[in-house]
RNA sequence: GCUGCUGUGGCUCAGCGGUAGAGCACGUCCUUGGUAAGGACGGGGUCAUGGGUUCGAUUCCCAUCAGCAGCUCCA
């Protein structure tokens, strides 16, 4: 099925989701039910939310709808005519009323009518299996204020196997979920008895995001920045000047109030990084700084928004934020976009959306600095021949910006890369350069992360490799497993000799060699090395291979080479 | 924050108006076994918290906190 095929196939699927359930519950009102990118769903009004047996019932009355074989056409009425048809109604009659022109289309299958521009497929029974995947809350056009709405969200194909494929697509997703694996690798946990949101990292995962941050730290060093360290509170009076007391009250934390001062837990590292710029007088001839820190920083996100390491209430941002003159911006967002996909393609991310957000309502700034920041990132965007969507008024308000969208194994977008023009902070903190005739100008500032959080990027990464790391960032490398007792002073000296190249433990436990390969294959350790009588006397080491099997036998010399330029590790 | 669901040993979960169970994990012992789970015994839970109903609550009701699925928001 092409797009607009499967467009049609899940529309017409949400009609007859609709056409169930009103049959089933006259009272409904009904809301809207699209296709979506995987599937389908649609949005009901009632008192109470179904339960999942209403959605068994469901089902089976959608199957004697597809079963009846309704032919599915459009009707059209002037809006006189649908008023009258959709008079109990609500919902449709906002809809209705929104719409342009005299003219309103209807689909009508059997006795069930539903306002629609369509398209859909000709008859009901054209669709053939299908899936009641959930229910969930949602509201009205999206609105928090609106009616809170039951959403019924579903899957079709024309294939049983294609349905079954998802189905099991589903599960496949469930376990490749970073907070179970979290758990089962021991990577980190949270105790949300002791506040929500707040992750701590275990010994494994902490060696993986060591890994991740020295591999970071190196590549910026390499590529012109330099790093920089700032505290995690200040007095609020450098909120109130950066605006964020005023802006961004929503998302702090309450403040520390002490017998002099009052203090803030920082939600943005920013103004630290201004205040060291301002600490003194800067030339043109400095331009471009660019300035680069791991820097934890505190929002108080609302409860319901959580969500194990990708969204938090306390993360590190990989923060950086580049200080240069106009004429320097595209070339250094040239600059930032190659950094982004030089690591993106380390982490073996293919998936990815960007977006050019651009002028919202409410900005600051003049439009004419605007246009220009936009037009740099455009032109940046453009001279890397990268495909781009653009958000029209998605930018922030203090200025437009490129985000970079990775996708997770369940399809969800998560926020990672962003680079954004910054207009506000060196204006309020009126952040200068001395420019080449002596006088004062007023540098860009761009804000950019790459990962964007650690904590979410180290989320994204263990659902993208399923918990398997690549051997460079494998918390334990190689794990030794002496098939008895006896052999236990041999697997020692071997793990004395691999020590100083990869991370190596030795399975010291009374089990049998089966139940050590079985183990450390949950574990997910890339390589096993199995000594017995054969490789004690021989001198040498047998190698097997995560989720692969057995490799060979090689000398503990040849072995480490091998491995070394495998992975390209020193 | 909103709507719904859920909250039982470290993990996954069963159970239930009469004060708790399984598997895995953990400990001790036996076993010394060649490529995905060897065996025996044992320790461990104020059943999220606070109220209420009841002779009696882990079980029913309410509230709070937290988790999950969405929505909204976001790195």
């Amino acid at each position: 099925m092409d797009k607009n095929e499967q467009e049609k196939y899940w529309h017409t699927s949400s009609h007859i989701l609709a056409h169930a359930v009103q049959r089933l519950f006259p009272d409904i009102k009904l809301g809207t039910g699209p296709a979506i990118e995987k599937g389908f769903y649609y949005d009901f009004y009632r008192k109470n939310p179904f339960t999942p047996e209403d959605l068994k019932l469901i089902e089976k009355a959608m199957s004697s709808i597809i079963k009846e074989n309704l032919s599915v056409e459009p009707v059209k009425k002037n809006k006189e005519e649908a008023r009258a048809i959709l008079k109990d109604e609500p919902f449709k009659l906002e809809i209705l009323e929104a719409l342009e022109g005299e003219q309103a289309i209807f689909y009508k299958q059997g006795n069930f009518i539903d306002l629609c521009q369509g398209p859909h497929l000709s008859s009901t029974g054209q669709v053939k299996h299908f899936k009641l995947l959930s229910v969930a809350a949602s509201y009205w056009r999206g609105d928090e204020k609106r009616e809170s709405m039951q959403r019924i969200y579903g899957i079709s194909f024309p294939e049983k196997q294609e349905l079954e494929e998802y189905l099991k697509f589903i599960e496949e997703a469930k376990e490749r979920d970073h907070r179970t694996l979290g758990t089962k690798l021991d990577l980190f946990s949270m105790h949300p008895e002791f506040g929500s949101g707040l992750i701590y990292w275990h010994p494994k995962g902490s060696i993986i995001r060591k890994l991740v941050e020295d591999f970071w730290k190196e590549i910026h060093l390499k590529n012109g920045y330099e790093l920089v360290y700032t505290p995690h509170i200040a007095d609020i009076a450098l909120w109130d000047k950066s605006g964020h007391t005023g802006f961004y009250k929503e998302n702090m934390f309450a403040p520390m109030v002490t017998e002099a001062k009052t203090f803030q837990l920082k939600p943005m590292n920013c103004p630290f990084h201004i205040l060291i710029y301002n600490n003194r007088l800067r030339s043109y001839r400095e331009l471009p700084i660019r300035w680069a820190e791991l820097g934890t920083v505190y929002r108080y996100e609302k409860q319901g928004v959580l969500h194990g390491l990708l969204r938090v209430r306390g993360f590190t941002q990989d923060d950086a934020h580049i200080f240069c003159t106009e004429e320097q911006a595209e070339e250094e967002v040239i600059k930032v976009l190659d950094l982004v996909c030089f690591f993106l393609k380390k982490f073996g991310f293919a998936d990815y959306r960007i977006c050019l957000s651009t002028r919202p309502e409410k900005f600051v700034g003049t439009p004419e600095n605007w246009q220009k920041a936009t037009t740099a990132l455009e032109n940046a965007l453009k001279g890397r021949n990268m495909n781009y969507e653009i958000d029209p008024g998605e930018g922030v308000f203090y200025g437009p910006k490129i985000d970079i969208k990775v996708k997770d194994c369940l399809n969800r977008e998560w926020q990672c890369s962003t680079i954004q023009v910054d207009f506000n902070i060196p204006e309020r903190f009126d952040v200068k350069y001395t420019g080449n005739e002596g006088d004062f100008k007023t540098p860009i500032l761009i804000h950019r992360a790459i990962f964007g959080s650690i904590e979410r990027f180290l989320g994204i990464l263990i659902e993208h490799y399923k918990g398997s790391f690549p051997f460079w960032l494998a918390p334990e490398q190689l794990r030794i497993l002496p098939i008895s007792d006896r052999h236990m002073p041999y697997a020692e000296k071997t793990a004395k000799d691999i020590e100083p190249h990869f991370r190596v433990q030795v399975d010291r436990r009374n089990e049998k060699i089966n139940r050590k390969i079985r183990d450390a294959e949950e574990e997910k350790v890339p390589y096993m090395l199995i000594l017995g009588d054969k490789e004690e006397a021989g001198g040498t080491l047998s190698l097997r291979k995560h989720k692969t099997g057995m490799v060979g036998t090689f000398s503990a010399e040849k072995l480490i080479k091998m491995l070394r330029e495998e992975s390209g590790q020193p």
